[in-house]
DNA sequence: TAATCGTGGCT
DNA sequence: TAGCCAAGATT
């Protein structure tokens, strides 16, 4: 009889696994599930080359669960500036309180998933990788991987459901956790979105895709909608060499997130907001951004201020503004502000 | 179910 | 270069 897929793959992950810094070697005791938990939600939506500084520094700043529970939220808010997905670290702020609250990670893949910003593949994820569960890891690589594997027409995201039952079928009852790692090692550097590498896959005499002739078709997907553009104002207020920042509210856009006074741009709409101060404006020009959902032009002024403005913030020092925490799009117009 | 939510790298 | 894409979660 032919080795399963698991079989062959866990034989291939043993000798190619990627060397990353939250990972186990193949084969070894599982590591520590703080460390686990905060790659894989790093990782949510964003490149390996993109996490790894930052996952540095904050296993160097904060070692253990209950050192990141102990950290005041604006500390983890700035340190994850730049990364994106702030919701993310919202709520890496509360899992971590609650993890320390429960003297340390639950083991299983229910109670892992009751944790904020947990969801079905993290918590499956952490259960198999970090704790040796046996649980279903389908991530974006999964979804690739097992869509050309057996051929699904299905396109995405109605054929979730069968490629979740896929998966579990493929999923072996030991090492559930390297296979799921070596799923997405092999999505990543063999079985990519564009120009798969079939002549170096270990799963090529069993791939249904390969045999139609055309692997790279699969995962079909639905036809994606247009981006809006919008348009907004930023405003760039300067002080004593000091510039006012204000805090975002809520759960929405860049919440929690230190930022310029702007006009109340949004998804929706363009801003419309008067200027938080009188002027005279001085225009520095325009920082265009693209968001998941839409894009934007964002015009960026400038004054002097002689009061304070009458939004609620706080002069920040223009020498330290590397530490201010500045999402991207604000980094960008303060970049355009200094030049 | 579908919309919301960032960013940088790649082609 | 303009679009595509990446270890998704939440509502």
């Amino acid at each position: 009889m032919a080795a399963s897929i698991s079989d062959t793959l866990l034989a291939w992950y043993d000798t190619h696994a990627r060397d990353l810094p939250w990972r186990a070697r193949p084969g070894a005791p599982p590591t520590d599930p703080y460390r686990v938990w905060l790659s894989e939600v790093m990782l949510q939506q964003t490149t390996v080359a993109a996490v790894k500084p930052y996952f540095q520094a904050f296993t160097e700043r904060w070692p253990t669960v209950r050192d990141l529970a102990a950290a005041p939220e604006e500390d983890v808010m700035a340190a994850w500036a730049g990364l994106g997905y702030y919701s993310r670290a919202r709520n890496l702020v509360k899992a971590s309180r609650a993890v320390a609250a429960m003297g340390g990670f639950p083991s299983s893949e229910t109670e892992l998933r009751d944790l904020p910003g947990l969801g079905a593949y993290t918590a499956a994820a952490v259960a198999a990788i970090a704790f040796g569960k046996r649980a279903v890891v389908v991530d974006a690589n999964v979804e690739r991987v097992v869509s050309r594997l057996f051929a699904i027409e299905e396109p995405l995201p109605s054929s979730r459901k069968i490629i979740r039952e896929r998966t579990d079928e493929i999923t072996p009852e030991n090492r559930a956790g390297d296979f799921a790692q070596a799923m997405m090692d092999l999505g990543a550097t063999i079985c990519t979105s564009r120009d798969p590498k079939c002549l170096l896959c270990p799963l090529s005499a069993s791939c249904e895709g390969r045999k139609n002739g055309d692997p790279a078709r699969y995962p079909v997907k639905a036809p994606k909608k247009a981006k809006p553009v919008r348009k907004g104002q930023a405003y760039w207020i300067t002080r004593e060499d000091h510039v006012w920042l204000v805090r975002r509210v809520g759960t929405g856009m860049l919440g929690g997130m230190r930022a310029l006074p702007d006009d109340g741009w949004s998804a929706k709409g363009d801003g419309h907001k008067n200027a938080p101060t009188a002027g005279p404006w001085r225009d520095l020009g325009l920082v265009r951004h693209t968001f998941t959902h839409f894009a934007l032009e964002l015009a960026v002024c400038e004054t002097q201020a002689t009061s304070d403005p009458l939004d609620e913030g706080e002069w920040w020092p223009l020498d330290r503004l590397d530490e201010a925490g500045l999402p991207t799009l604000f980094a960008k117009a303060a970049r355009l502000a200094l030049a």
